[in-house]
DNA sequence: TTGAAAGCGCTAACAG
DNA sequence: CTGTTAGCGCTTTCAA
């Protein structure tokens, strides 16, 4: 595994390291040379181009050939350069942009992907961003190092500039309902999900629900740069909301929309100024768990219950089924939805070229967060 | 935005797009061709080099010259490929290994990392892992990569793999108590951190803690591989237990080390089977908050109380301070050390030679999950 | 079946 | 200040 510090030159083979290392520190950074497909081709007395086959499995090596060049690949400790490679063709990387590492739902569909690549030669790499409006920039970073294909989880750019970028390699877009003969798609069954929830709280007797979502612009700049410019009611938040106030009206209720940041924190803070008000809900929607989890924060720091404010999250993330907390939620599956999108994504380096919209089933979780409330 | 397949050479600039692209379908995917750097000097009309002091801010362009490049880099939306640049020298990315995506303290690290990160040309690659025994694999892949730093967290291999690792490239532990003249590391006070568990604990009256920790050996590869091979008691979790025992010994008890995976669910199947021993402890002291958000399952399932047995975590993850489930944690700061671990990267980037050691203080939040027992 | 040679796109000497 | 040149390590024709 590890090269032979002390290694001369005998035999005529190229020398990989310092022949006198520095007494008990390691030599100084930069000393060390890798060794390369040369120098294995050297060691085993064949050409550049034998070695390339063999690391490649390639068409065309004697198996006594690929003897000596893989004792040479493990004599040397030989790795090949990914760099090297991708300039002639591909990277054998995926990358993946996301946002807010710290959202489980979003981390369990890094899980799927991973579970997916774990029996092909192609490494995972992840982009998180910090803002909704540096997904562009990750997007392109990512192309910038020449992945084989990209998953992007609800980016706001364009649609017309993820056309262009799936031109150049494959794209999965995970979340967005967009419907493009460019790349495909990879979404939960938002509509059908929301339909759940509406129909659980109605049943149970409520009628004062508010849905609790976040803000569908975060940052000027998606407004000014016509990079971000893209129909923002294809994304899954701005679905569920829609689904919701339709299902409010259809009641002939008063839909109450509240928005805030993406954040734990900020939502227990709205949720709060909401129990305040005058008529306050008797349930709260929320667009998904985190949000779900700052409202229960408010209503438990307000002494408050089930029967006085229901709550139910989206994406039953682990915490969601917590005894302590027990929320009711609707689960997405998200290993399932990043494992998806590997498969296409892997389909289309395979050569598929129509494109594809899966989506995936969702199912509602009751818990005891939801109850009748006190009175109807 | 799209380089275009049939350029045609007027006004001796190379065009890049096409005058008249096909009507309402992009071209076919490797149609498109993207603008080089000789692209960009062929149009501006100077020379490759002059195009690459440009973007590189290099010593020794003319402002006039300076303006013509930079128009053609936007005209032909030139981005350069990173894969060409690593062959010659840096890559601008960083990398990190990562096991658990859905670990919040690992994932607070992360976001640290980014933050320190965002005012630099730098790029963050996440390599996630699934089993422990993956790391050297995740940590060699970022090497193929050719990142310029890397970034990994208690990783399970062994000291002089390391050291061969950074002999090559910078790199960071995290977590790991190592003493290496090769990388720097950066940890949590993790003897502190237990003191002050051990002594609330005391403190309360407890007698009867039961310390439940993951397992020290995930995978028999770990045990098999000499690669993996290090000095286990160095890692994060060892140094708890170590200090438990201490602790318990000190005070004439019995230390009580319960294993378990990582896995909430099953410290939860773990914590229910202490719970139905003889001796039940009155308290546990958890590796992490995922363990004892997983005991706190089993006692909330068993319909007991912090009276009953009270359960301390460690990281102080976001779920801790919720009101319903209010765990005493260690609060180690994720982020903290993740910009850390950037800081330390970028100055062996910058030529650092001496390795640096980096302890971050550690505080305990004493919430609700801890009183005294009910019998003492 | 094997190898020689031509690049991929960029940076870093070195000349002019 | 600017351009020419020589590679970095790999894959890929194309001959032998």
């Amino acid at each position: 595994m590890v090269s032979d510090p002390d290694a001369v030159d005998r035999d005529g083979e190229s020398v990989l390291r310092d022949a006198v290392p520095s007494p008990n520190s390691g030599p100084a950074r930069g000393t060390v040379r890798n060794a390369t497909i040369q120098d294995v081709a050297d060691a085993a007395g064949v050409s550049k181009a034998a070695v390339s086959k063999v690391i490649r499995n390639a068409y065309g090596v004697s198996p006594k050939m690929r003897t000596r060049v893989e004792a040479a690949i493990a004599r040397l400790d030989y790795r090949p350069r990914i760099a090297a490679r991708a300039m002639r063709g591909t990277s054998y990387t995926l990358g993946i942009e996301i946002a807010q590492v710290s959202n489980e739902f979003l981390t369990m569909i890094v899980q799927g992907a991973l579970d997916a690549l774990a029996p092909t030669p192609y490494q995972l790499v992840v982009a998180p961003i910090r803002r909704p409006s540096e997904a562009g920039a990750a997007l392109q970073s990512l192309a910038d190092r020449q992945v084989d294909g990209i998953m992007a989880i609800s980016p706001m750019v364009g649609e017309s500039w993820l056309e262009d970028l799936s031109d150049r390699i494959p794209v999965v877009i995970i979340g967005r309902h967009d419907v493009s003969t460019h790349y495909d798609t990879v979404t939960g069954a938002d509509r059908s999900g929301t339909d759940q929830v509406m129909t659980h709280l109605f049943d149970l007797g409520h009628r004062r629900i508010t849905h609790l979502t976040t803000e569908a612009i975060h940052h000027e700049t998606i407004i000014n740069d016509p990079t971000n410019w893209h129909r923002s009611d294809l994304e899954p938040h701005s679905i569920r909301r829609a689904v919701y106030i339709d299902h409010m009206r259809r009641r002939g209720l008063d839909p109450q929309v509240t928005y805030t940041g993406g954040d734990e924190l900020e939502a227990q803070t709205v949720t709060a100024e909401l129990l305040t008000t005058n008529d306050p809900p008797t349930a709260i929607f929320a667009g998904n768990d985190t949000l779900a989890m700052g409202s229960l924060r408010a209503i438990a720091a307000a002494g408050l219950g089930p029967e006085d404010v229901s709550v139910v999250g989206y994406d039953d993330i682990t915490m969601a089924s917590h005894p302590m907390v027990s929320l009711t939620s609707v689960d997405q599956s998200g290993s399932q939805i990043g494992s998806e999108a590997v498969r296409l994504l892997l389909e289309r380096i395979g050569g598929r070229t129509e494109s594809v919209q899966v989506e995936e089933d969702v199912h509602l979780r009751v818990r005891r967060s939801t109850a009748s409330p006190r009175q109807p």
